[in-house]
DNA sequence: ATTAATGTTTCATATTATGCAATACATTTT
DNA sequence: AAAATGTATTGCATAATATGAAACATTAAT
């Protein structure tokens, strides 16, 4: 075969990779279809590959076959059905609410404790993926339900690794209601303050100092709950992942469920707390 | 080469595709590996596909290098960047998509609602392109998200206006997932219907009665969802367009939303319902 | 009609994909 | 801790098969 064209120095490169060289040109070929603004003829695209056309024709016929390109049988081709639907196939997986609830099966059988999935909504945090355990806690909990900023482990999250203008409007509203209760901006690690605000302030700073929030049972009496969140890159949380249960023992600073919790959220962050 | 066991067949076919053999064999290898849940093994894709472990190993290099794939490292695999952004190309190739696309934003500042375009993806229904309103209800709600095919309006919408083929699998799964909570079942036109696969026949029956599919705030508190179809000349949904809010009225059946929302629709489809 | 241009198929050649076997690596069991 | 198991990865000889040039087919233009 002559080598002497082009190949010579993507063949080097593409050995010491372990690959395929016939398939990393055909690959190259992909590329550049999908580079493509419309269909295109076949010359073209042997040209922009800088391979012949007799080559770049047996590839695309293969990708025809494959469904990954198609042609209007008169010598135009353009990306196929198959090249999208492996491209959303892709794109559902990087979705982390989906990576994340697919692997909450796993993380509940190791904990044994009830977890799920909240985001951020209008009116506060959104349950939108949870999976009970062997022994659940409760039953009134669904799809949708939306917690308190302040009185609950997952709300508190949010409050600390989202933005602030994203968050005020609630908190504002949720403080004046529980002007009354101070006692409700306690977590595991107690406060002093008498000043809402400082006390607020002190919740924030615990739960971004370790990496989670919890409640213990005075929100919901005799339910406890730890939260901690799975950040995007800019280390603001896109999703909070919470774990309940009726034992306060599995709540504490080095219960395993709460070490299990941080490295679960750990694995799908893009970013450190 | 040992063409005995399994290559006879497909070479024949392939051959007279005038494709070539390596390529189309690695391009089910490609397929097998969008047709995972997640990340799998090396082991597993090759026996998926009937070919050995060595040959599926050149193969997943030359995608990782051409960053159709991806690997942890330590031996999983998976889709990588390159075939999402392949499955964008495609899928801007489709004129539906692009169309209703630019008029999102019109339609979005005409009802005051976020709004997202799906498309039925091998795991259901998937985000490929959104806008949110100026008060936008769910913030972490992203392209590739995938909705539920029972509980989420679009969903729905794909399950009456897609062939069963295409649908039964997920179905199944997705009923045996909710068994334990068939008030999901429901929708805005409620249902006494106590089996379940009646109750699911009759969200089809609704949802192609009245062209659109909804999921109300009964079950899923605060938050409430109207999707209708694009269908293409067969009449099957192309996409759907889905309107959320947080507002219950907006999706009440003569709610001006919903009746731009099937005039939208139906603007781009081409045949009726 | 004739020509030009492009896509498709044929064919001999040797490049390169292949399967086997050996190796490396990690994880689990004793 | 050490062995054993189950993985992924890499060398290597062999021949299967990808390859480019050229012939052929098919359309478009003159």
């Amino acid at each position: 075969m002559d080598a002497s064209r082009n190949t010579e120095p993507a063949t080097r490169e593409n050995h010491s990779t372990g690959g395929i060289q016939s398939l990393d040109s055909a690959l190259v070929l992909l590329e550049v279809l999908a580079a493509q603004t419309g269909p295109n003829s076949l010359g073209n695209l042997a040209k922009a590959c800088g391979i012949p056309t007799t080559k770049a024709h047996r590839y695309l016929s293969s990708f025809v076959h494959a469904g990954l390109a198609q042609t209007d049988g008169n010598g135009q081709y353009d990306l196929g059905k198959g090249a999208m639907e492996i491209g959303l196939a892709a794109l559902s997986r990087r979705d982390v609410v989906n990576s994340v609830g697919n692997a909450l099966s796993e993380f509940v059988r190791e904990t044994g404790l009830t977890t799920l999935i909240s985001v951020w909504g209008t009116s506060g945090p959104c349950v939108v993926r949870w999976q009970r355990a062997a022994a659940p806690v409760i039953t009134s909990l669904g799809l949708g339900t939306t917690f308190p900023i302040l009185t609950s482990a997952t709300g508190r999250v949010f409050l600390a690794y989202l933005p602030k203008v994203m968050t005020t409007d609630l908190l504002k509203a949720e403080l004046t209601r529980i002007r009354r209760q101070p006692q409700l901006l306690e977590n595991a690690f107690p406060t002093t303050e008498q000043n809402p605000k400082h006390a607020v302030a002190k919740l924030e700073n615990d739960t971004r100092r370790f990496g989670y929030a919890t409640v213990d049972g005075r929100f919901i009496p005799g339910l406890v709950a730890a939260a901690a969140p799975v950040l995007d890159w800019q280390g603001e949380a896109e999703l909070a992942v919470t774990m309940i249960s009726s034992d306060p023992s599995t709540i504490l600073p080095h219960a395993p469920q709460i070490q299990k919790l941080l490295e679960f959220t750990k694995e799908f962050s893009a970013s450190e707390g």
